[in-house]
DNA sequence: ATCGATACCTGCGCGC
DNA sequence: TGCGCGCAGGTATCGA
């Protein structure tokens, strides 16, 4: 799926090359993705072995030393993939990174995303729970809905402090689950069956990451292709971009506007 | 404080 | 064929 899963999936690209020695480093200086930290300053991690990655929500962390990180943020458009290591610098991409083995790539054609490095032990130390976390319970879905009773549920569920990880599509996805339209407040919400549904379309993702993992594949990921062929037909994402796309559950053409300032589809027979 | 609207980019597909 | 427009999976930031 979308989102959290191509994040994973991004992730998984560069872990290939965990435990492997870095022999160079090519950043492209003058692009936005370094407008939380100069690009020189990669320069560090020539030597160093690329040692373990987490990611959380929508950002990865590429760890090469106890106190020395690479956060990465995708955007709207960025990818992470891997090549031989003769590989050179293509359009668009921002950083390369070369072991013996192989070349590490981060392309982003409309630089929404972003790269910094963290000196520090733990720089998630203040990240919020994320769905898939068991710190993610029924009393911290409570306090959510509490915290923000009026914003409409697709802006809560965007809230990257609220659901690390949900996207735009995901959103929809859950909306769509609760039988609820995307823009009532999230006050009038039970707690119980938003966590259920949070859930569910969280995991749902992270095991299609899996499945289209298990088949072999690839040199770098192609979000559009990748997302296009794996949910399953009764999740609403196969169906909410074409024209007239229909309702998976009873037919209904789905209904589109902007909610929370992101183009936004329902079922407006399902949903209300 | 919280909220919504806007800015930030490049590329693609559409209608004229 | 070419051009202008709208739109794209995100989020920092700035006003009300
Ligand atoms: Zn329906």
């Amino acid at each position: 799926m979308p989102e959290l899963a191509e994040v994973e999936l991004a992730r998984r690209q560069w872990a290939a090359c965990h435990g492997d020695t870095i022999i160079d480093v090519n950043v492209h200086n003058k692009a936005r993705i370094y407008r939380d930290c100069p690009s020189a300053a990669l320069g560090i991690l020539k030597g160093k072995i690329l040692r373990s990655s987490h990611a959380h929500g929508k950002r990865m962390l590429f760890t090469f030393a106890p106190e020395l990180h690479l956060e990465v943020h995708l955007g709207m458009s960025g990818k992470l993939s891997t090549a031989p290591p003769n590989y050179s610098e293509q359009k668009h991409d921002h950083l390369i990174v070369y072991t013996a083995k192989a070349a590490l790539i981060f392309n982003d054609y409309r630089m929404f995303g972003r790269v910094m490095l963290h000196d520090c032990a733990n720089p998630w130390a203040d990240l919020p729970p994320q769905p898939q976390d068991s710190k993610f319970s029924l009393i911290h879905v409570r306090k959510l809905i509490k915290r923000h009773p009026k914003k409409p549920l697709k802006a809560l569920l965007l809230d990257q402090n609220a659901c690390p990880g949900i996207g735009n599509w995901m959103a929809d996805e859950i909306c769509w689950r609760l039988g609820i339209h995307p823009g009532i407040a999230t006050g009038t919400l039970e707690a119980k069956k938003l966590r259920k549904e949070i859930r569910f379309v969280t995991f749902g993702s992270l095991k299609h990451v899996a499945d289209k993992n298990s088949k072999a594949s690839s040199d770098g990921f192609a979000p559009g292709s990748y997302v296009a062929n794996v949910p399953p037909k009764n999740w609403l994402f196969q169906h909410r971009w074409k024209k007239g796309g229909i309702c998976p559950k009873c037919k209904t053409t789905l209904a589109r506007d902007t909610i929370a300032s992101r183009t936004t589809a329902w079922c407006p027979n399902c949903q209300f």
